[in-house]
DNA sequence: TGTACATCAGTGAACGCGCGTTCACTGATGTAC
DNA sequence: TGTACATCAGTGAACGCGCGTTCACTGATGTAC
């Protein structure tokens, strides 16, 4: 009911600026996520840097919890349009793969926190929606359908969708493996090249 | 000076007693951590856990850091261990490294948030000691030795040990990537057989 | 175009909670003669 | 074996901090006539 009013209403000044203010408080969650994690997040100290008191932020959100679903959610998204507009660049399936890999592994880098949030360690105290979970699934898809192209052109295979869904899923983990570790800083004077090592990753699959 | 007066009086009953007390803490401290997450770790929910107030512990330990220091290097150290004796098990340098990777997985699954006190997102505000980043590369040891015994016997390698450590680290990746992502419950509903995925990888590099 | 009213952003005080840590103190336990 | 003393475990009060959240209220902004 509100969401109807809020959606017809989305051009008005008041609306506009609703939009705005949400927009930094979001913009003021990611900065402070960045700094000290995603258990860090505090409506408080995000009211104290926009120059506000916090109650004033329950106009804007529910609450901590529903920040942080729609931060997740928001991410999600994010991470899935990079993924196919990645994908979309490459010719060949391997070619898509390789883009997908390298787009996913700037994305991560570029905001450690952001990517942990996603596939890090749980928050605790904080249970993700069912929708987080739905999302976290659909984002396979940019993965899946070059493997699926891949298996197609390559006849002989008995289960072309099944194979392609265990590569998938491999090319996931194998990835996963090494970001995670080098954002949690677990390659620390080990001497770990650890771009070459997420290539040699990449290959691994692809090939 | 303290340790000297502590080891000289090792069997003395309030020696006992305080290794005693010392023993509880890290117990309801691993209860704690696995209930809630490391960030979670708290003297006071521990002191009255224990029937006890807060400042007693200070007695014990210099503090919450401190506290989670020695649980972590207490946990590398198990970590350590069981992984030398799984592999001293085996026989081939595949087994050994078999038999090693089913022991990680096994010891991570028993107690999720002890391994990813070790391997998952860093806890927020802690930093830890390097004695925790040296005991984080030796653990690599025994991953490496069984790489290097089957480059050794396998002659023609240019640089047994180099190829040796690179596997090594694959190695290592690839099962964190499938643990770290079934602890955090990232294939539910994904119809993922994670035992299977764990397996298929530990061939991927042994083969 | 101006006036009356409704809407809504934001404040300030408050509640109850938990945290780490310090300090002066009590009382029990072990030690030296 | 008994007494005087030193050591040390543990308490209770307190400090200052930050958190999420509620509530009654003010004042500005938009809307309807």
């Amino acid at each position: 009911m509100e969401e109807r009013v809020a959606e017809r209403a989305s051009s008005s000044p008041r609306a506009r600026y609703r939009e705005q203010v949400r927009a930094e408080v979001r913009a003021h969650a990611w900065d402070q996520i960045a700094e000290a994690g995603a258990s860090a997040l505090s409506l408080k100290a995000i009211a104290k840097r926009m120059g506000m008191t916090a109650p004033a932020l329950y106009r804007y959100f529910d609450g901590r919890d529903e920040l942080l679903t729609e931060l997740i959610l928001t991410a999600y998204r994010e991470l899935a349009e990079a993924a196919e507009g990645a994908s979309a660049a490459g010719v060949t399936p391997q070619d898509r793969l390789r883009r997908l890999a390298l787009t996913l592994r700037r994305w991560a880098l570029s905001n450690p926190q952001r990517y942990l949030l996603l596939y890090g360690t749980p928050v605790p105290g904080y249970s993700a929606p069912p929708e987080a979970t739905v999302l976290a699934t659909r984002i396979l898809a940019p993965v899946l359908a070059p493997f699926v192209a891949a298996e197609a052109g390559d006849p002989g295979g008995d289960q072309p969708v099944g194979v392609a869904l265990r590569r998938s899923v491999t090319f996931w983990t194998r990835l996963h493996g090494v970001l995670s570790l080098e954002l949690a800083g677990h390659f620390a004077g080990m001497g770990v090249d650890t771009e070459e090592l997420y290539d040699q990753e990449i290959r691994s699959v692809i090939a």
